[in-house]
DNA sequence: TCGTGGGCCACAATTACATCA
DNA sequence: GCTGATGTAATTGTGGCCCAC
């Protein structure tokens, strides 16, 4: 625990490294595997959402791309990729990633070319756009541990700039600390937008996202990773509200027909000729606020209790004499027909 | 055909850092 | 400048699915 974020996916950013370098066919043969495999996942996973939320910022991005590939459009809607003027830096047009100190020493160079330029590739013409880069020092990178931000990045982003370089100021000196990227505005963004048009990837996708945003496919990975569970907690938020909401109106249409059953409970009492009758209930649709008539041979408590109980349930509609007119909770998001509530009556025929 | 182990992925829970009031 | 709250990047552990053997 606490180590650079750099030595934590050894295992994973060596496989990375290893589909990185190219294993062609046989790679795209597995990836398209997987993309089957997370098909299915995302069709698990999209399965009609209650409420629709839309989580989503009015991103600044423009969006004249697919993630297939796409070209990041710079600021300014130039989407001339990856000169120099755009990338605006030496070190971003070597790639940098995002996490990785500059090397030093020549060795160090050599190292971190084999290292980042596959895992994370280094973008040389990919990125068109302008990005800071807060770049850290992995604990296993040896020399210094310190965090160098190119200010010269900064674009309209100053704020961030600023922030990050004096962030760069108060160093750690020991190597131990857990160091997080707070991903650009740009970055955050245009995840975001990938996000809206799949909330899962496929390692391709994940690459030519990683690559374009000079991200590790770990972060990207991680970063929809925990996008996803962040959308999830919402949608549980709002679920939650709405269930309140549900368990309000039934608490108060139970109160209100056992108030009604006890004053047809009263009525029968106070009538004896009302007994002579058949069975009769009115019940009031909470709907609409009409009544229906049902003959019935039940009791009027086990038919009051039949409607106090069927609301909840659906499938319950055959014994109740008007069909549940709420919102199916789930799933949410297909509008339910709003069928008209039988208000024939269908007793004392 | 069935069982098993490995690889990969998503997810939940958690940690830890950065930022802000 | 300190502190608690909040947001979120990153880690860890687990389970499911697929595939090769």
């Amino acid at each position: 625990m606490g180590l650079g974020i750099n030595n934590s996916n050894g295992k994973q950013e060596q496989e990375e490294r290893e589909k990185a370098s190219g294993k062609g066919e046989e790679e795209s043969e597995e990836t398209l595997k997987r993309s089957r495999r997370n098909g299915d996942d995302h069709q698990r996973l999209s399965i009609d959402p209650p409420l629709q939320l839309d989580l989503l910022p009015r991103s600044p991005v423009p969006r004249n791309t697919t993630h297939q590939g796409v070209s990041w459009p710079s600021d300014n809607g130039s989407s001339e990729g990856g000169s120099s003027g755009q990338m605006g830096l030496a070190a971003a047009a070597r790639g940098f990633d995002v996490n990785r100190m500059p090397p030093v020493t020549a060795e160090e160079e050599e190292e971190a070319e084999d290292g980042a330029a596959a895992e994370s590739s280094p973008n040389s013409v990919a990125a068109p756009f302008q990005m800071d880069f807060c770049i850290y020092r992995g604990a296993g990178n040896g020399g210094g541990n310190k965090r160098v931000f190119d200010g010269s990045a900064a674009g309209d982003d100053g704020g961030e700039a600023e922030r990050a370089s004096s962030r760069a100021s108060d160093d750690d000196e020991n190597g131990l600390a857990r160091k997080k990227l707070r991903l650009s505005k740009e970055q955050s963004a245009y995840l975001e937008e990938s996000f809206k048009e799949h909330n899962t990837l496929n390692p391709k996708q994940k690459l030519a996202l990683a690559k374009q945003l000079n991200l590790r496919p770990r972060q990207v990975e991680v970063w929809f990773q925990n996008r996803r569970a962040r959308t999830k907690l919402k949608q549980t938020e709002v679920d939650c509200e709405y269930l309140k909401r549900c368990c309000e109106t039934l608490t108060e249409e139970n109160r209100r027909l056992h108030k009604e059953l006890q004053e047809l409970r009263a009525l029968k009492t106070s009538n004896p000729f009302y007994m002579q009758l058949p069975a009769t209930t009115l019940t009031m649709c909470p709907s609409c606020e009409r009544v229906a008539t049902t003959t019935t041979t039940t009791t009027p408590s086990s038919s009051a209790a039949a409607a106090t109980t069927n609301s909840t349930d659906p499938s319950s509609k055959a014994t109740t004499p008007f069909p549940i007119s709420r919102p199916r909770f789930y799933p949410f998001s297909q509008p339910q027909p709003q069928s008209q509530p039988p208000h024939q009556s269908s007793a004392a025929s």
